[in-house]
DNA sequence: TCCTTATTTCGCCAAATGACGAAATATACG
DNA sequence: CGTATATTTCGTCATTTGGCGAAATAAGGA
């Protein structure tokens, strides 16, 4: 029960629900999703912090720059899904697909402030349109 | 999204999770989740408001008596998908198992207080101890 | 009609939460 | 080593939330 009631307050949030979706175009850098969120870097910090202590994202470090990404499918069932949950139930919103065009623009400058490699640009590009496609 | 929202955080706090995993057992009365929960009749109130606005929950009235239900199929998928996700996520909870068996004593004592009919008790009882076999 | 009972609404309070800025920590570079 | 940068942690503040008791509302019975 405590790491259902972990997930479903972290999802209760509509920042952190933006950001988590955000996600789904792969992994982003905290710079990133600072940028997307519009909040305080502190805040960011804090959101991305509740959602990695409720098993919904993981983070790795690369230098300065740390990454997140959506728990992968080693998660626990609940988390696995909660994410499908959200997924599906945000399938066809607009301020979602809004969102996810946003994504789009802010990976566009990415090599401005973190060092993602180039790869990983194009395959999470190439992978969000796929998305999108569907959505659309 | 708002819909997702205000499910996600009615799911988030201990206290209404616990009653709604009660309704499992089928529809129960105020007076009974009042006796299940341990809060004051206006705080049990505020929360199964709270269900019930989120879409989570019916109720009916029925003299001075309301009944509450976990939503039907009728019920928005984004509803469903979070009650499956609900059950699914307490299948083999300890804590909610010993929930389940203090409903079936509450219920015992049905028509001391509320006037719930035979034929409803005895379908309850009933189609509650199928779901209890299955977590045994 | 008055009294009782069940539930909801209201008001208050303490605790929790989301937001921010400042400070701390970690990493990279000249 | 000093400076710059990215992120996290801490402290503060305003708002929200969960709990309670009192008041209000609705229904039933004598």
């Amino acid at each position: 029960m405590r790491e259902f009631l972990s997930i479903a307050s972290a999802l209760g949030d509509e920042n952190r629900l933006r950001m988590l979706l955000a996600l789904r175009s792969g992994e982003l850098c905290v710079c990133e999703i600072t940028e997307f969120s519009g909040l305080a870097p502190s805040t960011v910090s804090k959101h991305l912090s509740i959602l990695r202590d409720a098993g919904l994202i993981d983070g790795r470090k690369e230098g300065r720059w740390v990454y997140y990404r959506l728990a992968g499918s080693d998660a626990s069932p609940v988390v696995l899904d909660a994410i499908r949950w959200v997924q599906n139930a945000h399938a066809a919103d607009p301020r979602v697909a809004q969102d996810a065009e946003r994504i789009v623009e802010i990976l566009k400058d990415r090599k401005k402030q973190c060092p993602a490699a180039d790869d990983i640009e194009a395959s999470i590009v190439s992978d969000f349109e796929t998305v999108g496609g569907k959505q659309r």
